[in-house]
RNA sequence: GUGGGUGUAGCUCAAUGGCAGAGCACUGGACUGUGGCUCCAGUCGUUGCGGGUUCGAUCCCCGUCAUCCACCCCA
């Protein structure tokens, strides 16, 4: 019987895992600069972080969740975001009485319920930072410079910055009444997923892919003209900041995100050589959250980067290469194979990676399988090289071949 | 949840209403202790699954499942 993975849960798999891997260290060493240190939460938390943080009325509660009753009869669900749970271990924790700011960063799986599509899995992994308790624009700045560089960093040079800022609880709702009265007027000639969005999220309205959409909205009030005097000041600064560090950036004023505690400013990074899923990393500010989770007022930033995308970017840019054994061993005969194996020991203790070929085959085959495996060389231990102490060595890549005394056959391939 | 594309060997893909194929990969040999290149041979299939039409279906029809892409939404 041949089990399948389930739906939009995908495996990683050498040589793939050796791109996550440099991404994630490459992270690991930038935020770490930056002041960034790792938090591990988990993965399946109580139901009702998440509908307390993303918001009751959003697909990825309404939908999207893994949700389920554990044995206590509790509501759990697998995190489909890092955000409330990091926010919730802040206000758990206490963390609020440490220094300011407090930077997080998190790495590990989220859970969707969702159709997959090119970019898109139903566990799917984010690299994630946070910070707490500084609501100055110079916060904001660092953070996406910081991204600016851990992208460049791992490659990714040409991808768009989109930067918006979608106001606070004192300005949101007038602008958000007077884009009801816009698209209220000729409401019935928008496409039906606008005429529900109309009930449910009338900002999402900008950002509709339908052309008649976008003919109906030209005009239509912009964030800018309803930002309040602070929301104005802040993101002018962020633009400010950005621009004298020479950051290219692109004003998005449709640029929306989903979830409902953002505030201020919101950006995105996408690339053109992804599919419709072509986000790569998007954040924002959300300075109410803490105090939501009970905890003190505390302003907050952060961005999550979608690993399977970047990941993408990086294998169409450069081939991965394979890892390759220093050194296969290959032996004839029986007291051979164990002095072989006491060789490929002692070759593994000095940090040199070494392969054996476990058990008799003829040296065509094991040969074959030191080049299958792209093995730098061969070492070939017989009858006569017991006899003589003296080991052959094939250089597989040149095709030349010599020989070294058993004894400094370690010294041979550390210097190799 | 909605719409469309695709399901044939381990992988990439052909084929015809009439015996299911190729390339790559794998194993062995040519080469008895020397890989790659070449040549030769060999292994691998309920043509996703179920039903229907037909003398006969991998092909046509219906259903179903899987997968991909897109919508919705989002990293």
């Amino acid at each position: 019987m041949k089990h399948n993975g389930l739906k939009g849960m995908e495996d990683i798999l050498p040589p793939d895992i050796a791109v996550w891997q440099s991404v994630e260290s490459s992270a690991r060493e930038i935020f770490g600069r930056y002041g960034f240190q790792e938090i591990r939460v988990p993965i399946l938390e109580s139901t009702d972080i998440f509908i307390r943080g993303i918001g009751e009325a959003t697909d990825i509660v309404e939908k999207e969740m893994y949700t389920f009753m554990d044995k206590g009869n509790r509501s759990v669900s697998m995190r489909p975001e890092g955000t409330a749970p990091v926010v919730r271990s802040y206000v758990e924790k206490n963390l609020h009485t440490m220094p300011s700011p407090q930077k997080y960063f998190y790495s590990g799986p989220m859970f969707r319920y969702e159709r997959p599509q090119k970019g898109r899995f139903r566990q799917f992994y984010q690299i994630g930072a946070e910070a707490f308790g500084i609501a100055a624009a110079s916060m904001d700045a660092e953070l996406i410079i910081m991204l600016k560089n851990l992208l460049e960093a791992i490659g990714l040079s040409d991808l768009n910055f989109e930067i918006n800022s979608i106001g606070c609880a004192a300005c949101r709702p007038a602008y958000r009444s007077a884009l009801l009265d816009f698209f209220g007027d000729r409401r019935s000639e928008y496409c039906p997923d606008c005429q529900r969005r109309y009930e449910t999220n009338p900002l999402r309205i900008l950002d509709c892919k339908v052309p008649q959409c976008g003919q109906l909205r030209q005009g239509a009030p912009t964030v800018a003209g309803y930002l309040c005097e602070d929301c104005r000041t802040h993101f002018d600064e962020v633009l400010a900041i950005l621009n004298s560090f020479r950051i290219p950036h692109t004003l998005n004023p449709n640029l929306v995100r989903g979830l409902d505690y953002y505030t201020k400013t919101t950006f995105e990074v996408t690339s053109e050589h992804l599919g419709a899923q072509k986000a790569v990393a998007a954040g924002g500010r959300y300075d109410k959250l803490v105090e939501d989770f009970g905890g003190p007022a505390t302003p907050a930033i952060g961005f999550a980067m979608g690993m399977e995308r970047i990941v993408t970017l990086l294998k169409e840019r450069s081939e991965i290469k394979q890892r390759a054994p220093k050194v296969f061993v290959a032996t004839l005969g029986k007291e051979a194979e164990l002095e072989g194996f006491r060789i490929v020991e002692t070759l593994r203790a000095q940090g040199v990676w070494a392969e054996q070929s476990y058990g008799s085959a003829s040296l065509k085959s094991q040969l074959r399988r030191a080049d299958r495996l792209s093995s730098e060389f061969a070492l070939i231990i017989g009858e006569n090289e017991l006899r003589s102490g003296k080991l052959q060595w094939k250089d597989l890549k040149k095709s030349e071949q010599g020989e070294v005394a058993a004894a400094d056959v370690v010294s041979f391939f550390q210097s190799e």
